[in-house]
RNA sequence: GGGGCGGUAGCUCAGUCUGGUCAGAGCAGGGGGCUUUUAACCCUCGUGUCGCGGGUUCGAAUCCUGCCCGCCCCA
């Protein structure tokens, strides 16, 4: 009577009996370590072997052993001769089983070793007749018992959708996909290692935030049981790094995550990193230099160059970055003076396809202008200078031009990565400006600033001049990892409930 | 939000235009052979909600339609 199934039952049964054959044998097919597998403390990387005896010639020996481990990626059998690829943390590498060099208990283990399990091997390395520098078993263990089946040998996991929801397997398959894991952390630690140079301390804020301040976006709402209250994840890092400013620290910085409550595109995941800074006595200027300085080293240990290929086209972070104010870019593009108080602000909005709000003040409708038609076209690194302060709460007022902030927007390759200020730091301003936020939101506006009287208190203390900048951690190394979507830099993205 | 493309075996994909030996291939898997392979090879076996639901038709993976999921472009 067959049993009626897919080809994956019959796999997943086949995994099965090979798992019982070698529990019926004493074989515990999840080992505890590799020292009581097969006598080897730690496994030897294949790089290592690599390194030391990549320049073996063909059909040689050597004397050395080593003990490896890894995923059995391929598996070619010849009889009594077997070939297992292996591939551990940085690469494969060869076994080759012997049976003449096996016990019997290690033929019985070799017999039942299927593509995915988790493989040691220990004994003397050399080459094959055709040269590839191989592991030639004296000893075999069985370290885990893959359960499931690798995806195909040869084409991997190409499905994205697969991809993200078992990143396990694309990371166990794909090699090259590895690289964007070790960009991630030479990025993070190329920017440590520039702003504690400085002297930047590193801190942690909260997550769970009473008001979700710092930014302008749509938070995620949770609720604390025990306190019976409602509290936002953040949706950014700067109201508690600037209350460390009046605490005289000085310099300060966090990596973490935030959370905004809002669309997923190619440049959006729900949660993302950012790195801020904030120094004191220091202006948007200084900020700017040291974003430049920040990205550059990043750059330099990603890719090794400050010139290099983005989505097939050149990126230029090496020449010097330009910087211009966001009213001469629109002007530009739009083709006449635009400035706050043309009166016909709307229209020229309107003419290009943009719904203008009734709530919206002329602050609102450049920026919307400038997103619509400048930004996605700033290709080579742009500092997108003064912005409207009708659009920009946290900012300190422009010192010579009325109406508008200190506030940069670094672009590269139309993908706003920095936002940096000149922080407001004198109380009655900053609540101006929050009164400007609520006056938008009784016209209409949906998203505002929220009034934060404890962030006021904190500045009325004293809050040293200072600058500060947001960086978006994972758009940066979209760009350094030369990937389309942030979904490719984010182990995990957000995946919506499979249909 | 609009447009385009896609979803078929565990994985990678044909088949859809032109409805009817279209339920297919390779890999993976079962059985057999093979002591130097490199996606090994040779013989052999086939196990599927053709994304989901309606509709047209004698007959639908294929045509129409609604929805779900993904990718790309535009807004």
């Amino acid at each position: 009577m067959a049993e009626q199934g897919s080809r994956e039952q019959a796999v997943l049964r086949a995994r099965r009996e090979s798992l019982e054959r070698l529990r019926a044998r004493g074989i515990e097919p999840f080992a505890f370590n590799l020292e009581l597998a097969i006598g080897v403390a730690e496994p030897t990387p294949s790089a290592v072997i690599r390194q030391r005896h990549g320049a073996t010639p063909p059909a040689r020996t050597e004397e050395a052993r080593y003990g490896v481990a890894g995923r059995v990626l391929f598996r070619r059998s010849f009889g009594d001769l077997v070939f297992l690829v292996l591939r551990d943390r940085e690469g494969d590498l060869q076994v080759v089983c012997d049976r003449a060099h096996l016990s019997d208990l290690d033929a019985e283990l070799l017999a039942n070793v299927d593509l995915g399990d988790l493989v040691g091997a220990y004994g003397r390395v050399g080459t094959t007749k055709r040269g590839e520098l191989s592991i030639f078993a004296e000893r075999l263990a069985m370290l885990s018992k893959a359960l499931r089946p690798l995806p195909e040998k040869w084409h991997g996991l190409k499905d994205p959708d697969l991809q993200q929801r078992q990143r396990y397997l694309h990371l166990a398959t794909d090699l090259e996909y590895r690289r964007v894991v070790g960009a991630r952390a030479a990025v993070l630690r190329a920017l440590r290692s520039v702003l504690d140079g400085r002297g930047f301390v590193e801190v942690e804020t909260p997550v769970l935030q009473p008001t979700a301040g710092g930014a302008i976006a749509r938070p995620f709402v949770t609720h604390h049981q025990a306190l019976d209250i409602d509290l936002y994840l953040r949706i950014a890092l700067e109201l508690y790094l600037k209350r460390l400013l009046v605490g005289g620290l000085e310099r300060v910085y966090e990596i973490g995550h935030n959370f905004r409550n809002e669309g997923i595109d190619r440049e959006h995941n729900p949660e993302f990193t950012m790195l801020e800074v904030y120094q004191a006595y220091a202006d948007y200027v200084a900020m700017m230099e040291l974003c430049e300085v920040l990205i550059r080293e990043a750059a330099m240990a990603v890719r090794g160059s400050l010139r290099f290929p983005y989505r097939d086209r050149e990126l230029d972070l090496e020449s010097p970055w330009r910087r211009i104010t966001m009213l001469e870019l629109v002007s530009e593009a739009v083709g006449e003076d635009v400035t706050l108080d043309r009166p016909d602000l709307g229209e020229l909005a309107s003419a290009r396809g943009i719904l203008v709000h009734p709530s919206w003040g002329p602050g609102k409708i450049v920026l919307e202008l400038y997103e619509k038609i400048v930004e996605g076209d700033l290709w080579q690194p742009t500092w997108v200078l003064d912005l409207p302060r009708e659009v920009s709460p946290l900012a300190r007022p422009h010192r010579s031009t009325p109406g508008l902030v200190e506030h940069a927007d670094l672009v590269i390759a139309g993908m706003e990565l920095i936002p940096a200020y000149s922080e407001l730091c004198d109380p009655d301003e900053q609540r101006r400006s929050f009164e400007i936020q609520a006056e938008a939101r009784r016209k209409g506006e949906e998203e505002t600033h929220p009034m934060d009287e404890d962030f006021l208190t904190a500045l009325e203390h004293g809050m040293p001049p200072a600058g500060g900048f947001g960086l978006g951690i994972d758009r940066l190394l979209m760009i350094l990892a030369d990937a389309s979507s942030i979904r490719d830099v984010i182990l995990f993205p957000h995946m919506r409930r499979e249909g």
